[in-house]
DNA sequence: TTTTATCAATTTGTATACAAAATGGCAATA
DNA sequence: TATTGCCATTTTGTATACAAATTGATAAAA
């Protein structure tokens, strides 16, 4: 799917800002395509909140602090239900899986800090392998039909790039502590402590908005 | 979008059966219209999980004893939360819209088996009404997006579920309990007892699927 | 017999033309 | 000046033609 990569791609980088307004024939021109794969790119962006439709055109979606706070709440609520549950369902494969997606990331982190030869994209990347690995492990496949649409905020508000090593490595370490009750089968622990994940997430979002009356946009 | 209602109805309706390959040539001839409205059907029909693509051409979801539980489970999550919600922020105007919709509800149900001029579509429908006002009343639009998907297990086993008057008497009045704790501002039993009435319509559609072999279609 | 290669048929993906709907501005009117 | 109605322009919605991909069958080779 190119057009779509190419326009979420654009958006999340803010070469088309929140709030401005896309039109198929602009699109077209610009990634020289014709309209029909952009009216697909676009059926799926909305599905995924990125933009919302307007009668003639699309606009890119700008979100609010209300939106931030409940987009997460759900987020906390679905991922927190795939810890608890891969505490009960995990194989030694799952964990082998989810150990190897941490160290991977762990990795990424130390190559970006030391050397330079790990981007941003990179650990992005290798944190979103870790969840994924999680929602596998809680052996509920539906769970990854949802999950598109509650983690575009990190990606749009660029968290991860305010993140200074210490975050990195605080973020890498409560990811082992959410595998020790994974691992451990505490249900209860693998749930709150990714609560808890999720709610820092969010809280690194809300540092970074700002605030202009009841609206916030992406700096 | 009528193409789009056009095939929801015939899948509900069991026109098109689970396993059913269909391509969009053959659909546009149906319902004669072109290929492309029929395209974009298709993709909303595979979002809300109504349909699977293949490489050539889609099918028609079944769904194994699985798929619903994984599937309730999430319902589960997404209405309770939206209950623990309701009961924290919901405002009189929005007690008396979820009050009002299940008197329809009770009405619809009584028309029904009465005087026979109520359909099971018309109380199905203020069924999906009440469960939306709850929703309203959470004040967490995000939760709409959500929903789509979890609740298309009980259309599809409709016929079913819903023939029994006692059934849905009972329903009725669970409907109640849930409203009586949001009403008092009791967030865990707004809670509980939407976990319980999700269960119980679970535990319905399980008791109407047939078994073969792991897979499970509506009858 | 089993495997591989090739080709025709089916079906989707993309481009494009035209129809239908929405918008904004301008002129006429109160 | 403010408001209404009309028309040109912009933009989406739909149909259709053609290109590309997938499939299944048939025939050739091991």
């Amino acid at each position: 799917m190119d057009a779509y990569q190419y326009i979420k791609k654009a958006i999340l980088h803010g070469e088309f800002p929140p709030k401005m307004r896309l039109t198929e024939e602009y699109l077209a021109k610009e990634i020289q395509i014709s309209r029909t794969p952009i009216r697909e790119a676009l059926k799926k962006l909305e599905s995924e909140g990125l933009i919302v439709s307007l009668k003639r055109g699309v606009r890119v979606r700008h979100f609010t602090k209300k939106d931030i706070l409940q987009i997460y709440d759900l987020r906390k609520l679905l991922e927190g239900y795939a810890a608890a549950q891969a505490s009960i369902h995990r194989t030694d494969s799952d964990l082998e899986e989810m150990e190897g997606a941490n160290e991977e990331y762990g990795n990424v982190i130390h190559h970006h800090f030391k050397t330079g030869d790990s981007t941003i994209e990179d650990i992005l990347e290798r944190n979103q392998r870790f969840h994924e690995c999680i929602i596998k492990a809680s052996q509920n496949q539906h769970i990854y039909s949802h999950i598109s649409k509650v983690v575009v905020l990190p990606l749009i508000f660029r968290s991860f790039y305010w993140f200074n090593e210490d975050q990195m490595r605080y973020s890498y370490n409560v990811h082992n502590t959410i595998l020790k009750a994974i691992k451990e089968k505490d249900m209860e622990r693998a749930r709150a402590s990714m609560h808890e994940h999720i709610y820092h997430g969010r809280d690194q979002v809300l540092l970074h908005i700002h605030d202009v009356d009841q609206e916030y946009s992406p700096t």
